[in-house]
DNA sequence: CTTGTACTGGACCGACCGGTCCGATATAGT
DNA sequence: ACTATATCGGACCGGTCGGTCCAGTACAAG
């Protein structure tokens, strides 16, 4: 009868994914993955197999909470802008992996640094851009039956251009641009898209 | 008497720039960047110092580069919007260190890997965003007053808009997003800033 | 108790990391 | 020729890298 894992496999991946989200995968030895999953690194290789599956694996976990969570938040007899204008500016929010560091978006953080020299990451970053992508344009579409945004553009080119503000905004904040400009880039966008600011 | 040096410090530097911009900054190790270079180590500290800084001197290298380039295309007697328009569809491009290969935008790129956890280093990369937010901002009043553009937007919200604009499609673009929903990005976005789409 | 099994700890591996050191070299002046 | 000087080559450094190996351990079943 084999001795049980001492460790909770998603606990672990979650603070795998933290450490891959503050530093990036280069920059993560993994003498700082083992410290912040409170793992040996023989328990680590029997799970997961690799710093790259982990990466792999963290990178699944992140994509479907934050689809989840964006679902959640439209999940609502509200109409659809006031929604999308909050779900926007809480994403300048969201890049908070710790309290007081700015760590961006994981997937926009792997797409620079690994997608264009890993096809099976790029795969996992594509794979989560246009699930958020049809989605949104979905809810787009939704916007346009309520009547509560106005039908100027296809719902497909409104969600890339928000896939687009959301990954500019994530580079942006961690290059130290400060919260005022950032709110300044939605209000104009929200503007554009929903034809109101606020 | 001192004996000549035998390489160019700013070919040289290109090659770092070249190296960086392609690996990131962690990803590319000494030895890429003797390579690269075509540099022995001693040659490679004895006059740039660290990798560090060579990649500080390389930042430095490519803001002066496409800030001048941004302003040798705006230098037209032509109406700024159709310049503008150019010059975004442009910035698709441009994320490519070399033939084939996406690298986005170093500062982009360095943003995302470095400033969050290198105060000189978000320097640098504020001190490049800003200042072509400022070219930016006038141009797009050197629009106004030429009436190629629409007064929807205050000067500056507009050029932080084009800098996330610009920021958000590389990021896509590393991330494998197919150019023609790039393409249609910027349609999107100069529509809402130009008022027209072509 | 023994057995079989998966898990754990930690020593170990070859390779690589960024950087140092110093003798050899090129160069012009005397 | 010798001298002074900056540059170059490459051996070397201590430490770190991702990953391997295997004895020890925990556990339930027989």
């Amino acid at each position: 009868m084999p001795r049980n894992r001492e460790f909770d496999i998603e606990q672990a991946l979650d603070q795998a994914l933290n450490a891959f989200w503050l530093k990036g995968y280069a920059a993560t030895s993994m003498t700082d993955l083992m410290a912040a999953m409170g793992l040996s690194k023989s328990s680590f290789y029997q799970c997961f197999g690799s710093k790259r599956e982990a990466l792999l694996a963290a990178l699944s976990r992140y994509s479907v909470r934050e689809l989840a969570e964006t679902r959640l938040h439209f999940n609502s007899a509200e109409p659809v802008a006031p929604l999308l204008a909050a779900w926007v500016r809480h994403s300048i929010d969201s890049g908070a992996c710790r309290p007081s560091q700015r760590c961006g978006c994981l997937i926009v953080n792997v797409a620079v640094e690994l997608a264009p020299h890993d096809g099976e990451i790029e795969e996992a970053v594509r794979h989560h851009l246009d699930k958020l992508a049809a989605f949104l344009a979905d809810t787009i579409q939704r916007g346009y039956a309520d009547g509560s945004i106005p039908k100027r553009f296809e719902p497909a080119q409104s969600a890339d251009m928000l896939l687009n503000l959301i990954a500019g905004l994530q580079v942006l904040a961690k290059g130290g641009v400060e919260a005022h400009r950032l709110a300044a880039i939605v209000d104009v966008q929200l503007d554009c898209l929903l034809g109101q600011t606020h």
